[in-house]
DNA sequence: AAAATAAAGTCAAATATGGTCAAATCATAT
DNA sequence: ATATGATTTGACCATATTTGACTTTATTTT
């Protein structure tokens, strides 16, 4: 058994110990704990705590940083963004960003307040630059808005009665 | 938690409590209530009390000398948000962005999921221009966002349990 | 009016974190 | 034995906070 493997069991004991569902841990004091070098636990968490393998990662640099881990289940909708994903890149144009976005809302994935509000990001006039580097930037926004709306559902955030 | 972020939590407690928009401090009483120097006070004040958060700070040197914290309002959520536009445009950084959906979800005009939605369409690295460009792009698209906030709420749209 | 005193402001250095990346090493399968 | 992938390590980077020396301004004292 490797360090990595001890410090990935260590990590999942006092993460899914008593109900806990997030842990927050300071990067320098688990390396000291273990006796390895501080990127040691980026490389534990890069490889054992993915966002496929059902974890979130967050942390802050600087005084009083940390590293926070939260346990999150998998959902069936992560596939169909996962597959927009696919579709919608390297490049989507406006009405093509449209039929994306009604879908998702068809699958309740969003409503339609926020149906509004993500199209008011991918409007041609708004984004005013010239093809192909526009649908290539909408793209990117779409694609960043989606896999937010991924984590979010994963943290279990206020729904807001959808 | 650092004490910057402690002495912000105090800060707006004795704030936000009883309906009192103003404070005013001594800088090197706080600074001594809270054993640092002086101008960590500026350092809290210049990071969490900046104006696209709805503050205003005014102070006086010398003797008697203090620092007004003030909450600043507006009578309907309209004049908020057209204020909000007159002051991210024609440009704004993704640090003031943050500051200005902080703010409107304080007033409850957006969600945290929402927040975190709008934010995925402005970070840098999604827009990936060039400055000023990029800062110009961002105030586009918070501005449309904006816009149809606007638009939504006086449609008496669903707030979602909001 | 000048000097002394009492604030607050600025700014850069020091410190405290965490992140990235690639080279070195180790383990495993063929 | 060698190729391949996983792990370990360390140099360098990025960011947030803390600290203090120096500056500016207002008031009070002489």
């Amino acid at each position: 058994m490797s360090i990595s493997d001890i410090i990935e069991q260590y990590l999942k004991e006092i993460l899914h110990a008593n109900e806990k569902k997030v842990i927050e841990i300071k990067r320098s004091e688990i390396a000291n704990q273990f006796e390895c070098v501080p990127s040691q636990i980026n490389y534990v968490i890069n490889t054992r705590f993915t966002f496929e393998k059902g974890y979130l990662i967050e942390s802050k640099r600087g005084g009083g940083g940390y590293i926070r881990i939260t346990r999150v289940e998998y959902q069936d909708e992560f596939q169909l963004i996962d597959e927009i994903i696919a579709m919608i890149n390297p490049a989507v144009s406006e009405q093509g960003a449209l039929d994306v976005l009604e879908r998702l809302r068809e699958k309740k994935l969003i409503n339609l307040r926020e149906e509004h509000l993500i199209i008011s990001a991918l409007q041609r006039e708004v984004l005013n630059l010239p093809l192909p580097e526009r649908d290539h930037l909408r793209a990117r926004i779409l694609t960043n808005i989606l896999t937010t709306l991924k984590y979010i559902n994963s943290k279990g955030e206020e729904r807001d009665g959808m």
